[in-house]
DNA sequence: ATCAACCTTCCAGCTGCTGGAAGGTCAAGG
DNA sequence: CCTTGACCTTCCAGCAGCTGGAAGGTTGAT
């Protein structure tokens, strides 16, 4: 399928795509006609890719997640150890997330009227309990 | 309190605490002597800071974040409106980092050996369902 | 055959930092 | 008092990760 398709299907922008091609992320056929070619894989990828980007992952960090699961050799130890420390920073950003919703939940039902920085919720926010 | 030590409690560069100034997201106080000196306050915003952008907000994104909190007309209808547009999209990344942690526990436990892109779980991670 | 809607490459520019140079401030030790 | 080292300052350059636009080729429909 075409780069337009691809983009579609992936969420990202064609300059995006091509751009991760670029820096190797994904190499998808070409046709006849020079145009780019993407495989159902190539789309798995690029919707992976718009995710973990999506979610405060550096590129570099999802070239290494892709690895992950493109990697034959992945049950040696190295991989595991990385995977368990990619797991380890997907639930520390789980727990940040629900305590950002938790404190703009609090800001519109609970601290509505006060004034700011001394917002009992934002204390215990940036005191960092849970972070 | 200096740079240095706003760096150190926030978890963010000195480099990044400047640029954050210089784009307007903080406007710490200034010694006599010239240093910046960060009240409990900016430190705060500076966490806030540190975590929102870490979990996939932009600048700008983070300025909106910011101003739900420091806006003292908070309970105007747009910024509930935009309360709850944010919390959908908080929503939205816990949903898929819940996913993503699925997947990378299953490409070590159970998709073990197989080859790429063809792995069920991978398939199920691609085809967007819960995404 | 021509028009719109695709696609291509290339290059410039923007965001969000990040590093380094050049220099001022401060507390401690000689 | 003065020097040393760890701070701090501004300014400017560069990198990461896109993003937009120009200039041009391909495709399918009228």
């Amino acid at each position: 399928m075409n780069i337009g398709e691809a983009s579609e299907r992936s969420g990202l922008p064609s300059k995006t795509i091509r751009y991760y091609e670029e820096i190797g992320l994904i190499r998808p056929d070409r046709s006849v006609n020079g145009y780019r070619d993407y495989a159902a894989s190539d789309i798995h990828k690029l919707r992976f890719l718009q995710k973990s980007r999506g979610l405060g992952f550096s590129v570099e960090e999802c070239r290494q997640l892709l690895a992950l699961y493109e990697d034959k050799s992945r049950a040696s130890a190295d991989v595991k150890e990385m995977t368990q420390t990619k797991l380890s920073e997907i639930d520390r950003k789980i727990r940040e997330l629900t305590e950002l919703r938790r404190t703009l939940e609090h800001l519109v039902h609970a601290c509505h009227g006060n004034e700011r920085p001394d917002c009992p919720i934002l204390e215990e926010l940036a005191d960092g309990r849970g972070a």
